[in-house]
DNA sequence: CATGAATGAGGATTCATTCAT
DNA sequence: AATGAATGAATCCTCATTCAT
């Protein structure tokens, strides 16, 4: 029968709209103060039914944090493989601005990675979807560093540790993009996201090309 | 009399020390998880005390975030004001750098800091000392930014945006502290902070500085 | 059509299946904690067919209390009617042993009869139900009661009021059984349970036996 | 000042008003159905403040059945005292009626002893008021172990184990007493409680004390 | 008949805050 | 000023029962 499958259907989707709402709620309040019975009225069904798609406030958590780095990674992925033959700081840029457009569709979403409660989660979360969100997140990662080693390779960087030179780009645009994300910091000063984090883009990439011609090492 | 003095100074002495236990039970337990039970039996006084010398739990935060700017702020001022005649990326070495012992002194108020639920911060706490918590952190940031337009005068970097360029390296070692400091991303990678660190503070440092040479502009 | 038979034995077969898991499942877990998804789990069924078959987790509880006298009553009976001429203290031997074997067999159903909320258990059940179960444990007790009364018209027995006998001996048996059963009381003293039983029946026996001679009444 | 002793007098006496508002909740509904919040009510306190009190439902729950056996082993106590120079079965008479009137004065109390989820009880309650519980029952016990072990001295009573023979004539009280507090029995059969407790306590003291010249041995 | 998704009324417990003493 | 007892709203989660398919 066809009701199999339909039925089969209408629950995957009666889930993701139960998912979407926690989304919202999370975003909105943040994890602590949202309450299942928010998500549930924001999804429309009754408390009970949250339960019965999802063990826990925590599992919801934990999902909707491995669905956003799957996110990103994914578009990473998609930025390192769109074109073969690129200079490989063009190539960093790519991945760069990749990130700043997810950014820019799920500035909630970036907030909430960010913010969460990153000590007590690992206690909170099923350690197998906390191993998945670890991989996953090095995995998004592992993009830059890969570009990183072509550089490396082809010459355009010095002889550096690539994880490093990766580490560091990455975290430079983190550091940004949570400076201009964040409400205290971003009316300390008049700056443009966009602007900066192209500014440290750049400035980040420059500084690792010329190492080789320099020293050779950070 | 001189019990008036006495007892003033007896109030602010035991307003410090709340404030203190507050901060190690915060510190310990994250400020969801902690009660203001918890910071009254640690500081020795009742509960009712607690509420008698701050206004509610919030403001706590309030004040020991604002305390923790207050002791970055001074010691980058400190950094700042160390030497007198100093070639500008070197003062701006130590800046970072007192940023890092800062981190190293008080991880867990660097963390604290940072993972601190920010979007609601503002709603709930004193608007006054929301204000203030803004203009030290901006005190501090200043001192970053000043060092760069010294270098901007004296030729060190190209005619950037002082306050972007500022931003930039601030973000950049912000970044790299979270990094470092998050449990999850810290197994990620097998990064030694200070080393990371270091790396991050020159490659930013040579980005900002080849400006001239090549583009005049980020 | 055979099929209209076939049918009804199935449904008969279900509901058995049904009640046979929900004994399970209240044996394991005690009544409160047991849910009625465990018992549509274990009977393999779907919870709304449970509810096809019972009306209620607490009908379902007192058919088992229901069957589980039928069951006591069966056996009693058959001890009862085994032999045809018995000294009087014999057969009370036999029915007192044949409790003692319904509790061996079946421990945790003589736990549950216990243990059972009997306050709340009349306003919850079926009317019809619950006389019934009056009717079956009265039905058990009955063949005591007349294996008393041929002891009273044998003159083994003084002229004492066969049920008020009958009563004591049963008493005494399910005392003794409640205190084997019992985890508590069975840790403060190290009797052994089967000991103990028969002691307290041939204390019983011998007890009512000596009527007679004594005062003629209890 | 008096203040303190008054503060303290008062707080154990909101203490005790607590735990006789949930003696009579859980009496009136049993544990499981009965709600924190009907005790608080009962209390004419806030659900907080039951909790200001005391750990968990479940502590209250252990408290309030130490308590009842405490009871009981005092009133077994007096009854054995009572009076020096007495004959054994009177002793033990005295002890008999001594448990009759505790049943009489807390029949819900004496229901709510049996009814306890006995199994489940141990895990659910603090391991320190567990043992107690189980030490005072056995405290009770021991009065009547010692007034049967007098009377084996004496000679009244054959040589028999004196452990097993109280247990006899408890366990036998016991069963009559809960054939006639539970609903469902005493409906079966028009005995009367006073005259039936009687009889038994009457059949097993003779049942007993004829050892000697029949069997010397259950 | 059978299913199993949906419900929603609780229930135990916590904790920031107040206030009489 | 200091206390700490009292509050009660808020929260997560459970589960017997219903009902559309």
């Amino acid at each position: 029968m066809a009701t199999r499958a339909r039925r089969k259907r209408e629950k995957e989707e009666r889930r993701q709209s139960i998912l979407r709402a926690a989304r919202e709620v999370f975003f909105e309040n943040g994890f602590h103060q949202a309450t299942v019975e928010a998500v549930a009225e924001r999804a429309e069904v009754s408390k009970g039914t949250v339960y019965l798609y999802f063990e826990s406030k925590e599992t919801i958590l934990a999902l909707l944090l491995l669905e956003g780095l799957r996110e990103l990674a994914k578009r990473l992925e998609e930025a390192y493989a769109a074109e073969e033959n690129l200079p490989v700081d063009e190539r960093l840029r790519r991945l760069g601005w990749a990130y700043f457009r997810f950014f820019q569709a799920e500035p909630r979403y970036f907030h909430f990675l960010m913010a969460m409660d990153r000590g007590r989660f690992r206690e909170v979360v099923d350690p197998v979807v906390y191993q998945k969100a670890l991989d996953t997140s090095l995995e998004g990662l592992n993009w830059v560093v890969r570009a990183v080693e072509q550089g490396i390779e082809g010459g355009t960087f010095g002889d550096c540790d690539a994880r490093q030179s990766a580490a560091i780009l990455w975290a430079t645009l983190n550091g940004v993009l949570e400076l201009v994300e964040h409400p205290l910091r971003r009316e300390m000063m008049g700056l443009k996201s966009r602007a900066l984090y192209e500014a440290a883009l750049e400035t980040v990439l420059r500084g690792l090309r010329v190492v080789k011609e320099n020293q050779g090492g950070a």
